[in-house]
DNA sequence: TGACTATATGAGTATTTGTTCATATACGAG
DNA sequence: CTCGTATATGAACAAATACTCATATAGTCA
């Protein structure tokens, strides 16, 4: 069980020829909550509602009801999602009266938004000269 | 109940009030085809395996064993990933006898997921001289 | 050929998720 | 107070998901 004197690192034997050499260059692992938290990060982003949501809160602060109609849904679906983003504190929001505005409260988040919609328009581009 | 009327352009009326100023700073929307593209993407980073997958992946090219001894999962469920993760371009992989090695095939997403660990270590540095 | 090995895959399943519907809450104007 | 409006929320439900288990596939080696 034990081979060398070093830390091996064996958390369950699938095949028999474990290549030591690719364990090595892998001894070092993300931490169990950093995972958590970048899955977390990512699921935010990973739905296309969210995605609208946050996209459109990129450019100015808006009311749930603005948001409703802008994305063609219904006031509760939106709310529900604004809960969901605001609990992981991509959004905060204000009240205005009977108004409640949101808007964007993660520049990181936001950021790998921006990212990710600059790339695919580059790719967009590129598929368009191509075909 | 039916207010008698001209309605422009609004997707669904949630509340009397919509602001128009508001709707007119969203009129650009990003095309539904992008969107579901997006989400797709972060939805493949939004699985705490995939990303442990990608991240070691993202260090050398490995096979499926030993993937799964370095995440302590079963081989048919890094298998599975595995599929999922090749089925949108982000892995590939090559044959080597029985041995199928793979490794990463999609700069942009790995940048993607590089940004946000080191976004992430940024933060538990702060939060550690915070706290 | 046949045994052995690494990987792939289909079915089954428990869990998560995004929406709808009905209703609750909070605020402003009478 | 009551009424009207904007938003929030709980329950329910269908769809998606990530795993396990059993088995299939494809290569090596004798």
């Amino acid at each position: 069980m034990s081979v060398g004197g070093k830390q091996m690192l064996e958390a369950q034997q699938c095949c028999n020829e474990v290549h030591q050499e690719a364990l090595n260059d892998c001894t070092e692992q993300l931490p169990e909550v950093v995972v958590e938290r970048l899955a977390e990060t990512f699921k935010a982003l990973a739905d296309p509602t969210r995605l609208r949501i946050l996209y459109n809160l990129s450019k100015r602060e808006l009311c749930v009801c603005d948001l409703a109609s802008v994305l063609g849904m219904t006031q509760s679906a939106v709310s529900h999602q604004l809960r969901y983003l605001k609990a992981l504190r991509l959004v905060k929001n204000r009240r205005d009266g009977n108004t409640i505005y949101y808007r964007h409260d993660d520049a990181h988040t936001m950021g790998l938004l921006q990212m990710a919609i600059d790339h695919s328009s580059h790719v967009s581009d590129e598929q368009g000269v191509m075909e």
